[in-house]
DNA sequence: TACCCTTTGAAGTGC
DNA sequence: GCACTTCAAAGGGTA
C-alpha cells in the first residue's frame, strides 16, 4: 500500500493513490485468482511492455531488468542503515525506512522540527539539507555554521517568518528531488569527481561514498560539466539540465541557517529579483541591484526585462496591470504526479535501450511499464510524489494549480487532438516497442515520424504499430 | 517559434 | 459525484 509508513493521518494521503493502487490490486487479486484468460492477458501485456527491456538486453536477466534500475545496493544499504541507524537514535524511532530505496534521505520524520533539543539540527533534517543545498554547511562539527546557528536564532522578528521547509525552487532548475532522481547516464560520471573533492566524497552532497560500481545506475546524477564548470556560488540554483526547481520562498527559510544561504550578494539579487516584495526575507545582507545572475535569469525574468526596456523606449504603451502583476509571478510548477517522477528516472534507460529520442514513443513505453510495475514499485513513486505535494504545499501555501492555467479554465490553450469515440490512443492498441519488435523503416520516402518511431509491420506490411497514413498508402515499403 | 504528441496523476471547474 | 480540462516532463516533429 501507498502508505507505507502507516498510521495515516497524513492529510495529504491522497485517495486517489489508493485507488491507484486498488486497481493494481484488483489486478493481482485476479490473476490469483488463477484466471487464466486474464492472466495471459496481463501476461500479454506485461510481454508488450517489457519487450523493450528484454529484446535490448538480450544478454541480461529479463527478471532483473522489470525491476528499477539496478542500484548500488551497498552504497544504499549503506547509506539507508547509516542513516536510519542514526535517525532512529535520534528520533525516537519516529523515523521509518525509505519507501523508495533510490530515495534514501528524502523520507523526513518532520521537517518542521529537524532540531534536538539543543538546537542542533537533528542528523536526519541535517542529511535532507545536505542533501537539498550541497554547499550548505550544516555539518555537526562546523564551528562555523554552528556560530551561524547561534547567531541565526537570536530573536530577530524579522526573521522568524515560517517553518517552512528550506528548499528552493525555480522553474528550470534543479528540482528538489531532482538530485536523488536518474534522470539521464550521460549525465554522471561516477569516476569523475570535482577536483577539490576527493574520491570517496559525493561530489552532490559531500557525503563520503563508498567507491561506486561502474556497473550501477547513478543515483546522484550530476555532469561533469556541472561538477567541471561551477560558475556561481549559486551554482545549486543554477538551471540544470532543464530540471525545474521549486523557486525559493525565503519565507521558507527556516532562519538557523540565514548565513548559510542568504549571505551570497547574488542570492539577493535572484530573491528580490525572482519574487515579489513579501516572499523576499528582510536580510540585512541584501543589497537591491535586482541584478540576477545570468544563469538564473528566468524567461520570465527576461520577459519583464525587454518589457521594461520597451517600455522605457515606448512610454505611450501602458501595460494592463494585471497583466503585469501576473508576468512578474513566479511560475511555479505543479508538483510532480508519481509517473511524472518515474518518467523522470526512467526516460534515460529507455531511450537508451531503444535509441528513440521522441518523447510521445518514449511515453507511451513508460506508460505501458508503469502499468506493469508491481504495487510496490509503485508505492515507491506514489509516496515520493506525495512528498512533493507535500513539500509543495509548505513552500507555497497559497498556491493553486490554477494559478498555472493559461487563459483559465475551459478556454483551451493549445488544440488537443480530436479522438473519435472509443478510440484511445493512436497506438494503444498495436503499439509493439518499435525498437525491438520490428526492424525500422529505411525507406527515405517515408515520413520522418514513421521512420523515428516504429518500424515495419512485416505481416501485415504497414508501419508497423501505427499503422499510419503513410503505411496504408505507400506500397513498397524497404523492408530492412 | 509555438504548438503537437504521448503518457499518468493531481487538481480545478461546471453541472 | 461525475465528466471534463489543464498542467506537470520530455524532445523530436510539424505547421
Amino acid at each position: 500500500m501507498p502508505q507505507l509508513n502507516g498510521g495515516g493521518g497524513d492529510d495529504l494521503g491522497a485517495n486517489d493513490e489508493l485507488i491507484s493502487f486498488k486497481d493494481e490490486g484488483e489486478q493481482e487479486e485476479k490473476i490469483s485468482e488463477n484466471s487464466s484468460a486474464e492472466r495471459d492477458l496481463a501476461d500479454v501485456k506485461s510481454s508488450l511492455v517489457n519487450e523493450s527491456e528484454t529484446n535490448q538486453n538480450s544478454s541480461s536477466d529479463s527478471e532483473a531488468e522489470r525491476r528499477p534500475p539496478p542500484r548500488s545496493e551497498s552504497f544504499r544499504d549503506k547509506s539507508r542503515e547509516s542513516l536510519e541507524e542514526a535517525a532512529k537514535r535520534q528520533d525516537g524511532g519516529l523515523f521509518k525506512g525509505p519507501p523508495y530505496p533510490g530515495y534514501p534521505f528524502i523520507m523526513i520524520p518532520d521537517l518542521t522540527g529537524p532540531y534536538l533539543p539543543n538546537g542542533s539540527l537533528s542528523p536526519t533534517a541535517r542529511t535532507y539539507l545536505q542533501m537539498k543545498w550541497p554547499l550548505l554547511d550544516v555539518q555537526a562539527g562546523s564551528l562555523q555554521s554552528r556560530q551561524a546557528l547561534k547567531d541565526a536564532r537570536s530573536p530577530s522578528p524579522a526573521h522568524i517568518v515560517s517553518n517552512k521547509v528550506p528548499v528552493v525552487q525555480h522553474p528550470h532548475h534543479v528540482h528538489p528531488l531532482t538530485p536523488l532522481i536518474t534522470y539521464s547516464n550521460e549525465h554522471f560520471t561516477p569516476g569523475n569527481p570535482p577536483p577539490h573533492l576527493p574520491a570517496d566524497v559525493d561530489p552532490k552532497t559531500g557525503i563520503p561514498r563508498p567507491p561506486h560500481p561502474p556497473d550501477i545506475s547513478p543515483y546522484y546524477p550530476l555532469s561533469p560539466g556541472t561538477v567541471g564548470q561551477i560558475p556561481h556560488p549559486l551554482g545549486w540554483l543554477v538551471p540544470q539540465q532543464g530540471q525545474p526547481v521549486y523557486p525559493i520562498t525565503t519565507g521558507g527559510f527556516r532562519h538557523p541557517y540565514p548565513t548559510a544561504l542568504t549571505v551570497n550578494a547574488s542570492m539577493s539579487s535572484f530573491l528580490s529579483s525572482r519574487f515579489p516584495p513579501h516572499m523576499v526575507p528582510p536580510h540585512h545582507s541584501l543589497h537591491t541591484t535586482g541584478i540576477p545572475h545570468p544563469a538564473i535569469v528566468t524567461p520570465t525574468v527576461k520577459q519583464e526585462s525587454s518589457q521594461n526596456d520597451v517600455g522605457s523606449l515606448h512610454s505611450s504603451k501602458h501595460q494592463d496591470s494585471k497583466k503585469e502583476e501576473e508576468k512578474k509571478k513566479p511560475h511555479i510548477k505543479k508538483p510532480l504526479n508519481a509517473f511524472m517522477l518515474y518518467m523522470k528516472e526512467m526516460r534515460a534507460k529507455v531511450v537508451a535501450e531503444c535509441t528513440l529520442k521522441e518523447s510521445a514513443a518514449i511515453n507511451q513505453i513508460l506508460g505501458r511499464r508503469w502499468h506493469a510495475l508491481s504495487r510496490e514499485e509503485q508505492a515507491k513513486y506514489y509516496e515520493l510524489a506525495r512528498k512533493e505535494r507535500q513539500l509543495h504545499m509548505q513552500l507555497y501555501p497559497g498556491w493553486s494549480a490554477r494559478d498555472n492555467y493559461v487563459g483559465g479554465y475551459g478556454k483551451k490553450k493549445k488544440r488537443k487532438r480530436d479522438k473519435q469515440p472509443g478510440e484511445t490512443n493512436e497506438h494503444s492498441e498495436c503499439f509493439l516497442n518499435p525498437c525491438l519488435s520490428l526492424p525500422p523503416i529505411t525507406d527515405l520516402s517515408a515520413p520522418k515520424k514513421c521512420r523515428a518511431r516504429f518500424g515495419l509491420d512485416q505481416q501485415n506490411n504497414w508501419c508497423g504499430p501505427c499503422r499510419c497514413k503513410y503505411s496504408k498508402e505507400v506500397s513498397g515499403i524497404v523492408r530492412a
